[in-house]
DNA sequence: GACGCCAGGCTTACGCTGTAAGCCTGGCGG
DNA sequence: CCGCCAGGCTTACAGCGTAAGCCTGGCGTC
């Protein structure tokens, strides 16, 4: 029966570099990269681990592909928005996809990544910036100063042990267990947060504004 | 001959948990994480690898205490500084350190981390802050601007894959492989490391002075 | 229609990792 | 003098990335 049909039994759909890393990325968003290994993939490819290496190098490539998909999905500044808020949007779009898949920042930041899709992100974003009449170096330092931004602040979002609703309930379970009379001032911020005089949520704008006003003022004052 | 000296022959001094981090720092700083293994640490001790277990849980234990030696080794705002002064400093000094010990950024920023080097340095960073005349909410908001910069920057200086004095080299050996016609602005920026008009150096006090700026008018305007 | 090629799978095997479980021994307190 | 136990050692296991080679079915060429 099988013979009547040029393709085999089950005809598959046969392995390719796109469903090789579309299937990565599947797993690393179920199980972080440490879920992400060879078998594994093979399995859910309905493929043995070593099959995986007729269209991929070897591990790093599939990182290095999986990220630059994730970058894919950064919306690019808009050529005709002003410089400001296109920055502006861009950096929240980059915060929001990097949070989306939380493994993707520690990998994006932990190699040189240099994806198609990584090479048009940069792109665009000098182009925003020369636009706005930053000289080539200005708008190097200052895309540099904002991904710096962007990259530490939402790894260190990501690590935050505690959902923003459980921070009380957290204080109020460390504050205890530290030496008493030490730290004075993490026990007071902790006590406000307690106290629910803070919300101890910490604000990705807060930093990226500051960020942006100071770009404006190298601007207008060359 | 052993029988009259009460140690053991070599009378190797014993383990602890000092000896095994010092060691293992040792070793992340010869080969970064990846050299880093029980077993080459217990070589490195002259002792089975198994016998670390007896004075660490496990690896990741390691991991978080050989972090701790290093942010120990950030010099403290001192309390008398002015905040501005005293901050910059800081970021500097965290910044230098983080890059004596490559692997040391990544490990930071990829899980929480709070041993008590740690919290002496967060906690004397909100204690300048707060002398200032910063809020605790301001504070908070602005010791994580500044440690987003910090660590951010630092890593993705970490992760640039060239010296600065091979900038000109690695533009006039890359440039070539681009597709022609796309990423104008990068190409840009690489014609002029290039030709010398623009040294590629990005400098980790653009992006922090900006914070600084920022924060220091959030101060003066309530 | 026969034949050889080779893309694209599969199998086996190696060296490496962290670590669970248990053993052995020498010095010390009672 | 005896028993304990801290602090080492040994063995073993499951899981990792991947090198090397095999096997098969469809295709292009004569």
């Amino acid at each position: 029966m099988s013979s009547q049909t040029p393709t085999t039994p089950a005809a598959r759909e046969p392995l390719s570099v796109e469903r090789v890393l579309r299937a990565a990325l599947a797993l690393a968003d179920a199980g972080g990269t440490h879920g992400l290994t060879m078998r594994g993939l093979g399995q859910e490819l309905g493929v043995e681990a070593m099959s995986l290496y007729k269209h991929v190098a070897n591990k790093d490539a599939i990182l290095d592909g999986i990220v630059d998909l994730v970058v894919a999905e950064i919306a690019l500044p808009a050529p005709d928005e002003d410089w400001r808020a296109a920055m502006r949007r861009r950096g929240i779009a980059a915060h929001q996809v990097l949070l989306r898949h939380p493994w993707a920042c520690a990998l994006l930041m932990s190699r040189p990544t240099v994806g198609p899709a990584m090479l048009n992100y940069v792109d665009s974003t000098l182009a925003s910036l020369r636009r706005a009449g930053f000289t080539v170096a200005q708008a190097d330092h200052a895309a540099n100063a904002m991904d710096s931004h962007i990259y530490g602040f939402t790894l260190q979002k990501l690590n935050s042990p505690f959902d923003p609703d459980q921070y009380a309930e957290a204080a109020a379970t460390y504050l205890p267990q530290l030496p008493p009379g030490s730290y004075p001032h993490i026990v007071e911020m902790a006590t406000q947060v307690m106290a629910g005089e803070y919300d101890g949520v910490i604000d990705f704008t807060f930093g990226l504004d500051l960020t942006l006003n100071g770009l404006e003022r190298l601007l207008r004052t060359p």
